[in-house]
DNA sequence: CATATTATTGAATAATATTCAATTATTTAT
DNA sequence: ATAAATAATTGAATATTATTCAATAATATG
């Protein structure tokens, strides 16, 4: 049998999806030409960036989350957006914020098992440039990009 | 002219939207009836739990982000449950996690502006059972909801 | 106030998802 | 090991939905 699930949960994780525009046109009760309309117009203006799925992530090995604050060190603290963006490249990094306070990065991991972030953390995070990382482990999440997990 | 955006904004930050199953097929070169059953059979063991929108949240008047780092009163945090389902039901709040370390609850929050995060901070978060908060706000976002920003 | 631009909409068409039935592959029980 | 049962794959037919187009209405602009 042909694995093609792994296949379909990186496509639909960041793409490969598409409005429905009957359903809305009929939940907004106006016409779909309408909403297609509007819809094609917030795409255009680049206020909706992408279509995706939302999973439950203990069932595609990733049940281990886990925010990982960062303090750079006094070379990339004046540019935290170098670090950022190649950091930005890992599929186990749910978000990437330059932030103000105590650290200047907070990342949201997401992998399979505690001894996966572990490797993620001593292979990825473990470099130049990152001189103390706080990690807060999640024990229980109950919302995820606004979807509710109950 | 109808404002139906916010509307749209709404519907589409949680649901109403849908895998393109050609497209999968044309780009994983398999049959579209293939994904088609592949696809259901993922919806049906909830393993997808919605198809959702990714927005640039500064275009939709939500381009504040904050980390809030909550501690629980003794009382609650023997059942941080209840608060965080209670939390669950603000649109502003991204995402809920129960965690180990100095802090017992992390939010993501997303506002218009600081001055609405504080409302945000004051009128919700400041209630019984949570007793102090560490707010780390994001000067930039790199990546969301495994989708990069730039 | 006239003109240009943008938004709405119904009807026609194009594109895509879904169903169905047949086949193949895999698992389970003996 | 083999038969029987179950699950997965697939092409062809159908149903559903998105998209285009042209007409009209609303709003913005000079």
């Amino acid at each position: 049998m042909k694995d093609i699930r792994p296949k379909l949960v990186k496509l639909l994780k960041e793409n490969y999806c598409t409005p429905q525009i009957l359903k809305i046109a009929k939940n907004l009760k106006e016409p779909s030409t309408t909403i297609h309309y509007n819809i094609k117009k917030l795409e255009e203006e680049k206020v909706i960036k992408t279509y995706k799925a939302v999973f439950d992530y203990k069932k595609i090995d990733e049940g281990f989350c886990s925010y990982a604050l960062i303090n750079l060190s006094s070379e990339e603290y004046v540019n935290p957006e170098k670090i950022a963006m190649d950091l930005s490249k890992y599929p186990e990094i749910e978000s990437i914020d330059i932030c103000t306070g105590d650290w200047e990065l907070v990342l949201k991991i997401r992998t399979k098992d505690q001894d996966e972030y572990y490797n993620f953390i001593k292979n990825v995070l473990s470099r130049k440039g990152i001189v103390k990382i706080k990690s807060l482990t999640s024990l229980k999440q109950l919302k995820t990009e606004f979807v509710k997990l109950f």
